[in-house]
DNA sequence: TTTAAAAGTAAGTAATCAATTACTATCTTT
DNA sequence: AAAGATAGTAATTGATTACTTACTTTTAAA
């Protein structure tokens, strides 16, 4: 059954919606985003987003949730199919490259979230998606410790806050550059010294 | 000569509106500081802004031009008063951390004019103050190399990125957390880990 | 095929915000 | 003390934006 571009069922309005969002983000400020333009990406009137989401808050919420959904599941993906702690770490690391190189509006919405003062829902979405993302590396990180692959003398908080400043750093350097592939480019270099600034020495 | 709050001459009130500016980034998302809430913080009406500065993008720009100063000075003094270059790479760090952790809201109003697709006289001066705050670090490293500092095998880009980027992770967690100080308190932490990802082993 | 629900359009509305304007108060200099 | 220059006020303007409303088109089920 072909379906035509307009008059989309519901669901998959809001999900074209949703990566309309995450498209325009990587051109351009997520805050000047004007839900004409979210409209205009997608070939439609302004008025008609709002068929689909009571107001533009909920949109991006609703981006908020797809972002933790790919982005957790990819991260937990990589993790399991390594063989050990640094290999796992360094498989999240890679794979959160990879995944903001092929959605760099996705950080910008994200650090954007995080500017705001007032507490929205989505704003919350964004602190329990590094909450989780944080826990999940300082598990590995003290297994690694455990069985020797980490130095034991390591602090775990730092060496978690590092694992994702490390990622911050590449996006920031990517956004000066004006090029996403910066970030596929460094990626590996970079956890090369963060990672032997955790590994056991010697 | 006492001097009254009302009718200062016009590069102090310039002086006192970048502050201002400075300090309610520290309480809301840079993008929704408006002329108005400017003014109000200096107890003026909004059109005396425009007294003082074109629009308000020359007033955005004139607070790039005040942290550019302020932190490179900052950077450079810490710099020269080490002793050796990993010294050098600690100090500028501390550094750089008490500046964030004093003026919160200097990392937000830097990485919102990164952000911006179009490119500004603010975005730029962003973009050459972090290039030359790189340079800076590069030659650091490579002084550290030189004389069996730091592991002479280390990738310099990748050590000045993640420098940076370890930065922008402690930023990004004290938004996280709420709470400024959170920078001070872990600094010395993290920059431990960063410093044994980058010295030379054994 | 008819019909009702779902999806989209086009033209508003109210609120907000940067910038302007006409006027006033306050400094500073002679 | 007078007068010009500087700094500030209060009200207004035009543009923008999220959201609404009245109406139309498409889809799908009876």
């Amino acid at each position: 059954m072909k379906r035509s571009a307009k008059h989309l069922p519901a669901e998959e309005r809001r999900t074209v919606t949703v990566e309309a969002l995450v498209e325009l983000a990587a051109e351009q400020n997520p805050n000047d985003i004007t839900t004409a333009a979210i409209a205009h990406r997608m070939g439609l009137t302004q008025g008609a987003l709002f068929r689909h989401f009571p107001n533009k808050a909920a949109i991006l919420q609703t981006v908020m949730e797809w972002v933790t959904q790919r982005l957790l599941s990819k991260l937990e993906k990589a993790a399991l199919a390594a063989p050990s702690a640094i290999a796992a770490l360094e498989a999240m690391f890679l794979a959160h490259a990879e995944f903001v190189a092929e959605h760099p509006g996705v950080p910008r919405i994200l650090f954007g979230e995080l500017q705001r003062a007032e507490k929205t829902a989505s704003k919350r979405l964004v602190q329990t998606l590094i909450k989780q993302y944080g826990e999940r590396l300082k598990r590995l990180i003290e297994e690694g410790k455990k069985n020797g692959e980490l130095n034991a003398q390591l602090d775990t908080e730092s060496a978690a806050l590092l694992f994702i400043g490390s990622i911050q750093g590449l996006v920031m350097q990517s956004l000066l550059a004006g090029d996403a592939d910066f970030i596929r480019h460094n990626a590996s270099g970079v956890f090369a010294v963060y990672c032997s600034g955790i590994r056991r020495k010697q």
